[in-house]
DNA sequence: AATATTAATTGTTGTTTTGACGTTTAATAT
DNA sequence: ATATTAAACGTCAAAACAACAATTAATATT
């Protein structure tokens, strides 16, 4: 071959999507954003924030672009999950998908972009029925965020900046469907040293109040990778 | 819209390729299987297993198809890693890449086909440059495959059917570069009841002979997502 | 044929982590 | 002042773990 290639010949070209599951906490369950789709196929069903990639942008800044688009947010925790390549996943035209997982403190979002965006909070288990293949991708970022939450200090980035003990302990236990032993929590995080206690105290929940605590930034970014075990037995966690 | 719509107007659309790290154990070391790319750019370099996915295939049907072409092997261990999609990542035309990581027998791999391919094993440690952005791509799966393979059974994939627990303690060292204590981890893998020992022994490698074993299918199957702990100390590794 | 050699196999112990459960303390309501 | 609530602190026995020692089976050497 003399010339420089312009392009590969032969081969077929598709659309690229990406759909964040959007996780959130109000203090009692675990939640997930969704929207009324906008446009047809499908328009007016409950559906996962997607989008089209364009031409000069990565994934990631897809996935970054559509989540501030239906949050305000920026900067908030963003991972990929899996790419869902069946061909018949969306009626009109071939399309790949890219998941991605968010997990946003549900109190800096902002209502009025909800309601430009007709979303909704969800709690898990009482999620409308989803345009195409959404169910099974939420399904899918439910178990992922249960395994990696079992191993790494991840649900931190669904509380506020100042939290309460209490608080973590009972989004753990709606994430796991389990009750915690609440001694036996805290000598565990204790001995992450992740936190650190506060003077002041939250007494909205009870009479005595709890003490606020925040993030060790540095020891949590260092000890991200760390193996936790917050989960009592969290065998058979069914991972992704 | 009145009209039943037959695709997406004003959309993008773009190259999708699967890209597979096949790894193997030959008793060693861990090693991976690497190409002569046979077309431009950059023909003659080498790089991962790789190919367009076609109109009508899913990307797993396209991984499992590059990877039959490639080893002649069908029905092995394949899992999707995650999707790369920077714009710039081919420079010939924008192409997203989905990668997945393989776990073979490396004993069952034909050379004849490694022939017709310039296919060619590499330790870990001794990968040569390779194109685009594969180097990252084969970063990843290497920190994918140890995260992996400290919580869940999955090396056995890379062992015959048939294999001692010399064998395998060798594995285990040379996927995490350390040395296990022998009686130690006998007792962590007789507890996972996860074997079967045969009444054979391989003298091969010693004078005493170490006994066969096989695996348990059916306790495999059952307990692949029961979180082991073959590795001492295993913090730190780190996730993708 | 006895002995040395090699590496697989079986065994022991002290320490740390875990899960289960009891008690005390701080703040508010009566 | 007293009762109430739930947060915070504490105890203990069992299990898991890492570190280390001894025995055994098969072959090679003399």
């Amino acid at each position: 071959m003399d010339m420089p290639m312009k392009q590969y010949s032969d081969q077929n070209r598709f659309l690229i999507a990406v759909d964040c599951i959007v996780f959130g906490f109000d203090g009692e369950h675990l939640k997930i954003l969704l929207i009324k789709r906008g446009f047809e196929p499908e328009k007016g069903k409950w559906s996962l924030m997607g989008g089209f990639v364009t031409p000069k942008e990565s994934l990631d800044d897809a996935a970054n672009r559509i989540l501030t688009q239906l949050t305000g947010l920026k900067d908030v925790y963003l991972e990929q999950i899996q790419a869902y390549g069946n061909p018949m996943r969306d009626p009109i035209e071939r399309t790949l998908s890219v998941t991605y997982f968010a997990l946003i403190d549900i109190h800096k979002y902002e209502a009025q972009i909800s309601d430009q965006y007709h979303a909704e909070w969800f709690p898990l288990k009482e999620t409308p029925q989803l345009i195409f293949d959404h169910e099974e991708m939420v399904e899918t970022a439910k178990k992922k965020i249960r395994y990696k939450a079992a191993l790494h200090p991840v649900l931190f980035e669904l509380l506020p900046k100042k939290f309460t003990i209490p608080q973590l302990q009972n989004l753990y236990e709606d994430v796991y469907s389990t009750q915690i032993d609440n001694r036996n929590f805290v000598r565990k995080l204790t001995a992450t040293k992740l936190l650190i206690k506060l003077a002041e105290k939250d007494k909205s929940a009870s009479k005595k109040g709890a003490f606020y605590f925040k993030l060790d930034k540095k020891k949590y970014k260092e000890n991200f990778q760390a193996f936790l075990n917050f989960i009592p037995n969290p065998d058979k966690l069914t991972s992704v």
